[in-house]
RNA sequence: GCUGUUGUAGCUCAGUGGUAGAGCACUCCCUUGGUAAGGGAGAGGUCGAGAGUUCAAUCCUCUCCAACAGCACCA
């Protein structure tokens, strides 16, 4: 007999190779009924699966949020049959389970267009309400890779074969269609129940390798319940209208345009908000660091040098003198070629070489809004997120090893106070280890890896658990181990932003050197970082965190001034002096129109405070102030209002001093 | 870069093998109105670019460019 153990501690003895559903059933039928899984030991199961040994067992129930997994994972299987019921020949391939919903990828002559979903859904359904029970059996190789072999499905073949051979071979029944699987599945199909939705189609490549096929993907979603969809439905919802496009265009920050791919035009508004931004960064720079500003387009044997032409040609841009493209052959035209820099560190690699340095100057931290190009994949562009000629707020530190570890922690505390900054308090810290294709020692790989590995576990500790860390194996840049820092926005997404790398390579391939104690020459250690990252996708990201309604000091537009009349246009025009005296970045609203509508376009304009004057406001010297997203105005003294938003318009470092 | 979709006025979008329309925005006029759209008039487009088919192309075909979604990539 073995023992088996309940969640409230209670266990009970059974046969061996009893299922999770015989003890359902021996507790209770109902219990049986609404059990859709089981949790053995910590781990999803089948329900028929049978127990073994003493076991820890738990029945999930379909509204247990452990089921949305396999409500999801069932739905693709159900997906698949549907297909291949609608379109028979078409192959099937993976469905896994992704977060918010799930995915199968099939390979079809002609891609499915979401006009097909309609009638994919309503073969889902039909399979759904026939409610066949999910069987699993376990194949002999062999047996499997025939069976797919004589049905067409190569893919099939190809994943059968990918298999351990210590593994085995699981296939799950619906009715007549079965599939290969990892499994777990609920206990009948029926399970999926209503809640779910397709969602897109797109491309995507066989075991997402670009030199393979390209796979024909549905995306889809299913829960548990109507309302969590719904609810779901909505974020996605919410996402868009927060969409740093659509917020760009309407409040008149940057554009786009055909003749610049991935390069923005900035407007008036949205270049305030980038000079505040880069104002606000300088000011956290400028006890500790140096601004530098190194060339934008560099000779190609620089380039060389650095190993960036190398590594990354491919995403470089290279400039020649107009007459050479014009006169390709012309001896006499300058044939050198150039690149537009893609980097900051090797020209600050070169400022630190000018002049001998001494161990004295160390640690030397040079940065650098540095303007850079990068000839990205046209399918990469996106918006201000990804883009082909940016700023970056760099910097490089030349140090010793010992200073490392040292630097890195000042490096954390800073990029943490300026997240927290904007209100982003949750954050990830990753240690991305050497990847396969890499230069320098393990050696040194063996002492950064360690230095930072201790600088992580410091983070954590400091930050009481409040910060979590973790690892990326094998994700480190080809020349150095890095930390990767991501916040989470206002609705919950992930943006990576900073990041330190440690590098021994760059300042041996530049031969930097500086004078020790001892008067010999030793190489520095160079740590690249970056806060913000990409200030043109900081940016957007705070455009979609603050979804347009910026904090006061970042606002492009702080305050409006608006009449109710022309006879208080004089009176007007003084506030907005006041204001601008106060350092508010104000104009008047003096137009002929109706309060309501100034009103109306103002607060689509997201302008964050709106000053009304009429003649009763102009005679007594009020204002009537009304805030973004609030329906009521307060009415107060013009020079009380302006001393109150002064105050909130300072920045959150000025405020703190 | 790959797969698919899209490209018509500043924005959002209709539309047709016989060279175009709406709403909002814009300009002017009337209106001076107290917290989310007052009324009227007007101006604005080489229908993404190039080539082809046709008597005739914004519409059909091809090539290119760009955008969007996903994939791949992201020093």
């Amino acid at each position: 007999m073995i023992s088996v153990t309940f969640p409230d501690g209670a266990s009970r003895h059974f046969a061996p190779g009893v299922s999770g559903l015989d003890i359902a059933k021996s507790i209770s039928p109902s219990l049986a009924k609404r059990t859709v899984a089981m949790v053995l030991d910590g781990a999803l199961a089948d329900l028929a699966d049978p127990i073994v040994k003493d076991s820890k067992i738990e029945f999930v129930g379909r509204e247990d949020p452990r089921a949305l997994e396999l409500i999801r994972h069932d739905a693709a299987h159900v997906l698949a049959e549907a297909v291949q019921a609608l379109w028979p020949g078409t192959q099937v391939t993976i469905g896994p389970v992704i977060d918010n919903g799930f995915y199968y990828d099939f390979y079809k002559n002609e891609p499915f267009t979401p006009e097909d979903f309609p009638a994919i859904e309503k073969k889902m359904r039909e399979i759904i309400a026939r409610d066949a029970p999910f069987t699993k059996e376990v194949w002999s190789r062999d047996k499997a890779k025939s069976f797919f072999e004589t049905k067409g499905e190569a893919f099939k073949v190809e994943l059968v074969d990918a298999i351990p051979a210590d593994q085995d071979l699981k296939i799950y029944k619906q009715g007549d269609w079965l599939d290969l699987c990892r499994g777990p599945h609920m206990t009948s199909v029926g399970k999926v129940g209503s809640a779910f939705k397709l969602m897109k189609v797109a491309g995507a490549y066989w075991r997402g390798d670009s030199t393979k096929p390209m796979l024909s993907r549905i995306y889809g979603t299913a829960f548990a319940k109507q309302e969590d969809l719904d609810l779901y439905i909505k974020q996605i919802e919410e996402a868009e209208k927060r969409d740093h496009r659509k917020i760009g265009r309407e409040m008149d920050l940057f554009h786009f345009q055909e003749e610049g791919p991935g390069v923005v035009f900035w407007h008036a508004k949205g270049w305030r908000m980038f000079q505040e931004l880069t104002a606000y960064m300088r000011r956290r720079l400028a006890a500790d660091y140096d601004e530098v500003n190194a060339p934008q387009i560099l000779d190609k044997s620089l380039w060389e040098m650095s190993g960036h032409w190398g590594w990354y040609s491919d995403n470089m841009f290279a400039v020649k003198s107009a007459t050479a493209f014009l006169r390709p052959n012309d001896p006499d035209a300058d044939q050198r070629l150039f690149a537009l820099k893609p980097m900051n560190c090797p020209g600050h690699v070169q400022i630190f070489k000018h002049g001998l340095k001494s161990y004295r100057d160390l640690p030397i931290r040079l940065a650098e809004f540095g303007a850079v190009h990068r000839y990205e994949p046209s399918g990469a562009l996106h918006g201000l997120m990804r883009v082909r000629g940016f700023t970056q707020d760099d910097a490089h530190i030349f140090c010793t090893e010992e200073q490392l570890e040292t630097e890195c922690m000042m490096i954390n505390d800073l990029i943490l106070s300026v997240y927290s900054d904007f209100g982003f308090d949750e954050i990830v810290v990753k240690l991305s280890t050497r990847p396969e294709k890499r230069v320098g020692s393990d050696e040194n790989w063996d002492l950064a890896e360690a230095i930072m590995t201790r600088v992580l576990d410091k983070i954590a500790a400091q930050s009481g658990g409040r910060i979590k860390t973790g690892i990326n194996e094998g994700e480190g840049a080809f020349y150095g181990p890095k930390f990767e820092y991501t916040l989470r926005d206002a609705i919950g997404r992930d943006w990576q932003c900073g990041t330190t790398q440690i590098d021994f390579n760059l300042p041996e391939r530049f031969d930097a050197f500086y004078v020790a104690p001892d008067g010999s020459k030793k190489r520095p250690v160079m740590v690249h970082r970056a806060i913000c990252g990409s200030m043109e996708r900081f940016l957007g990201i705070l455009i979609e965190n603050y979804a347009g309604h910026f904090p006061l000091w970042l606002a492009p537009e702080q305050v409006v001034v608006a009449t109710i009349t022309n006879e208080a246009d004089d009176y007007a025009h003084k506030v907005v002096e006041q204001a601008m005296g106060a350092g508010l970045r104000a104009r008047a609203d003096l137009r002929n129109e109706k309060i309501t509508y100034k009103v109306r376009e103002h607060s689509l304009a997201k302008v964050p405070a709106l000053l009304v004057v009429g003649r009763k406001e102009a005679a007594e010297g009020l204002v009537s102030v009304r805030r973004l997203g609030s329906n009521d105005q307060t009415v107060m003294p013009a020079a009380q209002a302006l001393a109150m938003l002064a105050k909130e318009a300072t920045a959150p470092d000025l405020a703190r001093r």
